[in-house]
DNA sequence: GAGTTCACGC
DNA sequence: GACGTACGTGAACTCA
């Protein structure tokens, strides 16, 4: 067996860590940041490189052999701040408990330890990997070391080998020292000649070879200015390449084979992480280590004959389902937990039993469940409808942290202390291996779950108050998963002669289309290949190389639409492009879903998964159904009511986001606009570019709608510019003009990102959260996002906040009038209803009074609608 | 099976 | 001065 060894700049890492991740605390108000980072660091190594041997350097001591040469080496530089020097012992200890070897030597650093004993193994045919975040580091790469540099925050790294460092620099991994000497590092402080930079250093170091070369043919250096320089500061470049260079010679007294890595001492580790508070980590420690901790006994009776004295006033009541699309899985079993004793409910048992039926249908008998809505709608395939479900821990955990929520049970239980349940990995095993276990295992499982619903409870809706986040669990997202089980129960009826003609009719013109590329490319290949067309495009033909992506061109459309005028062949690749999109995810995609028998498909919203609180929809997702071509569009003509002669009714928010945003920001001329129902767009066109009314263009309407869209979506000037084919500067003039024609909205945005940096986190009006740590980040690109965030989730949030609440009284009004309507589906800012022709009448006052009055706001809300005998007409 | 690229909606 | 830049889902490809 190959030995394989890592070496690790344990400074180096843990000052990257400290300075990626914002200042953590953990329940003891020691600062963890830094270990943090680094633990996640050596996680991602262990499991990654699966290292034979490991060991993790340390520099010792402020003085090395290298201030004897140069007194000033790495002067200047910032203290070490104590934040971070307090975390040092609990990195020791941590690799203590990985079982990992430590080194430091007095008078050397980090570096040299790595470099000498890199070589030792080179020598002993170990493969070596070394792990920095200073890029000195590099000139140890050859082809058996390959060095990582840690390029963002710590898990994203760079790997250099020598091909890498080629391919980057011209140079080898030799002359990154030479380069060093030549251009200096002012963090380490050593000067390097003036004046000569990264791509002078290459320049020269690519004609010359080597600095000791270059200093012996001085004189046929071009450029006086530039042999001057070199001339004048020779010995200052001489003793910086020195400097720079790593001893590989160190009188080091450890040996490779007491590097050997024999695994972690898991029990020290989950205690170490307890103590730490790292409780997300603990999730990623081997499986074996959850279950060997702290599991007792579980005590549990399994139920044969349903009867009454099981149920208590409150219950936690666990639905196990393995596959994820409950729409179609079987149950797999039931635990009940309760004041009366810790039950395991077999399927059948339950199925069948009438008591079992009464008991879940009783309103009255509360239940606290994992995942209301999987329960609810899973139980119903068993013609039960679950009532008194009033605590769902899934939906409790994500709207007290819509970015950190789990999606596991035991994951939550976890992260607020409670290590007293498995995670489903563990018992059921993933991917192709998962199954259910003997049936032992399984109860004992469940009734655990069950188990810890009622403990979580009690912290999780303590946690929502102290958040004054209650009501909105309350009021908003508990009744809503009802109103969402019902739409994806009823599920939404499909004309699949319809969707089958499309595809007939798609699947002839996409063989025509092939026929012509691969005639206009003079070979035949996978146009749906990234990779080999852009070897067609860029090689073969020969067009112009606009952008680069991580492996290879990009041929994405903004790409190739800027290709157009230079070859036939782009036109047809988009066409191509475009209608085998609708083929294989629209026609095929739900060709594959509909349920065969009804002709339905049945998405599942997901109810707590984005940051912002908006939902989301798979298997299938019918929030992406094409609209915006005509071609694409005509998909929709495939939606059809499930009854005859019934109608699809759909109406949607009329710019509800900057409605919102009139509101929040308390801007007077927004406001104004929507309250005299002006045209949004052409009001800030008006605004932005000094016009009246009359002198707005089309293209200088389509510039503010686009910076409504930018301002909306929280997109950078970046973003702006790209989806407007500007350039950046252009449209971060736009950004600007646009916030001093709404003050207001300027304002806003000023103390929004203020107050964001003052709590942590920004919400919403109907107090969802969402923590954005990032925003102190000393890293500007982190920084920049996390102050879009701040500034658009409160308006997209509030936004989702208020069609939900429409969706509630919507099914309430529905309920209430008689109507036998039924709502199907949201799409964020509209919602879409199928209903019997004589009912459209009401629907047309209903529907827009029930939205518009969702909630009261400085300004407006508008609603339009439509509709027809199919999704298509309902335009 | 995981990661990448592309494309659809809001 | 560079960084890599709304979010979500899904398909196909590619590599291991």
């Amino acid at each position: 067996m190959s030995k394989k060894l890592v070496l690790i700049d344990g400074n180096s890492i843990a000052y990257r860590a400290f300075f990626a991740l914002p200042l953590l605390n953990n329940e003891k108000g020691i600062h963890t940041n830094a270990v943090y980072g680094f633990t996640m660091m050596l996680m991602k190594i262990l499991e990654e490189e699966k290292p034979t041997h490991i060991l993790v350097a340390f520099d010792a001591g402020k003085t090395t052999f290298r201030h004897k040469t140069f007194s000033e080496y790495k002067g200047g530089r910032q203290k070490t701040p104590p934040e971070l020097s307090e975390q040092f012992p609990f990195i020791r200890e941590l690799l203590t408990a990985y079982g990992i070897a430590q080194y430091e030597l007095e008078n050397y650093e980090a570096d040299d330890i790595i470099g000498t004993l890199s070589l030792l193994a080179e020598k002993e045919g170990f493969d070596t990997k070394v792990i920095s975040g200073d890029k000195d580091l590099t000139q140890l790469s050859s082809d058996k070391t390959i060095v990582n540099i840690t390029r963002k925050g710590i898990t994203d790294i760079e790997e250099y080998t020598p091909d890498h460092i080629k391919e980057k620099y011209g140079l080898t991994p030799i002359q990154i020292i030479d380069m060093k000497g030549l251009m200096g590092d002012a963090s380490d402080n050593i000067p390097g000649v003036p004046g000569v930079g990264e791509k002078t250093a290459i320049k020269l170091l690519k004609e010359y070879g080597s600095l000791e070369k270059l200093m012996e043919s001085l004189d046929q250096v071009s450029g006086k200015k530039l042999k001057d320089k070199l001339v004048e500061f020779k010995d200052q470049a001489i003793m910086s390449k020195e400097l720079a260079t790593i001893n590989r010679q160190a009188p080091i007294v450890i040996e490779l084979s007491e590097l050997e890595y024999e695994g972690a001492e898991n029990e020290k580790l989950v205690k170490m992480f307890k103590e730490l508070g790292f409780n997300s980590l603990l999730d990623k420690l081997d499986t074996d280590v959850t279950e060997t901790i702290e599991l007792e006994d579980m005590k549990y009776k399994q139920i044969d004959t349903v009867d009454q004295d099981i149920f208590a006033k409150e219950n936690g009541f666990y639905v196990e389902i393995l596959e994820d699309n409950y729409h179609y899985a079987d149950i797999v079993g039931f635990a009940i937990v309760n004041e009366t004793g810790h039950y395991y409910l077999p399927v059948k048992t339950a199925l069948a039993s009438e008591a079992f039926k009464k008991w879940a249908e009783d309103e009255s008998s509360q239940k606290i469940v994992y995942d209301a809505k999987r329960s609810e709608v899973s139980l119903r395939h068993h013609g039960i409808h679950l009532k008194g479900a009033e605590f769902d821990v899934a939906l409790a955990s994500y709207i007290l942290n819509p970015s950190e929520s789990p999606d596991d049970l035991a994951a939550i239980a976890r992260q607020h202390g409670f290590l007293i349940v498995q995670s489903d990995e563990a018992v059921f095993g993933k991917g192709a291996k998962r199954k259910i276990p003997e049936e032992t295992k399984l109860a004992e499982h469940l009734v655990r779950k069950a188990d810890v619903l009622v403990a979580l409870k009690e912290k999780l809706e303590q946690d929502l108050w102290d958040n004054d986040q209650h009501d909105l669990f309350s009021s908003l997202e508990m009744p809503l998963s009802l109103v969402l089980a019902d739409m994806e129960y009823q599920g939404v009826k499909l004309d699949t002669v319809r969707l089958e003609n499309m595809g007939e009719e798609i699947k002839s013109r996409l063989a025509e289309i092939e026929t012509k590329i691969f005639e206009l490319a003079g070979e035949q290949f996978n146009i749906n290949s990234p990779k080999q067309l852009g070897v067609i495009l860029f090689e073969k033909l020969g067009l112009p190389v606009a952008k680069k992506t991580k492996t290879g061109f990009s041929t994405s459309a903004d790409v190739l639409e800027k290709l157009a005028s230079k070859h036939k062949i782009i036109e047809e690749i988009l066409n191509y492009r475009q209608l085998g999109k609708l083929q294989s995810t629209y026609i095929e995609g739900l060709q594959k879903i509909v349920n065969k028998e009804t002709n339905k498909v049945h998405t599942r919203f997901n109810q707590a998964l984005t940051a912002t609180g908006r939902l989301s929809s798979t298997d299938p997702n019918l929030q992406n159904i094409p609209i915006r071509l005509e071609e694409g569009r005509k998909i929709r003509q495939a939606f059809v009511p499930s009854e005859k002669d019934w109608v699809i009714f759909a109406a949607d928010y009329s710019q509800i986001e900057l409605r919102v945003l009139a509101h929040i920001a308390g801007d007077e001329k927004l406001i104004d606009a929507f309250r005299n129902d002006m045209d949004i767009h052409t009001k800030t066109a008006m605004e932005v570019f000094h016009v009246g009314k009359e002198e707005v263009t089309s293209n200088m309407r389509r510039h503010a709608k686009a910076v409504n869209f930018g301002i909306v979506y929280g997109i950078s000037d970046y973003g702006l510019s790209q989806s407007l084919n500007i350039s950046r500067k252009e449209a971060g003039e736009f950004i600007e003009r646009y916030l001093e024609s709404y003050p207001g909205v300027k304002e806003y945005m000023d103390e929004i990102v203020k107050d964001a940096k003052a709590k942590g986190y920004v919400q919403t009006l109907l107090h969802r959260r969402r923590y954005i740590p990032e925003i102190t980040a000393r890293n500007f690109n982190l920084r920049s996002f996390a102050e879009r965030t701040a500034m658009n989730t409160p308006i997209q949030g509030s936004a989702a906040d208020i069609i939900k609440k429409a969706m509630i009284d919507m099914a309430e009004r529905l309920r209430e009038e008689g109507l036998k309507t039924r709502l199907l589906l949201q799409v964020h800012d509209e919602l879409i209803f199928e209903a019997p022709q004589n009912e459209i009448e009401r629907l047309k006052k209903i529907v827009p009074e029930v939205m518009e009055n969702a909630i009261d706001l400085k300004v407006p809300l508008k609603v339009d609608f439509s509709y027809g005998p199919t999704w298509y007409d309902a335009k």
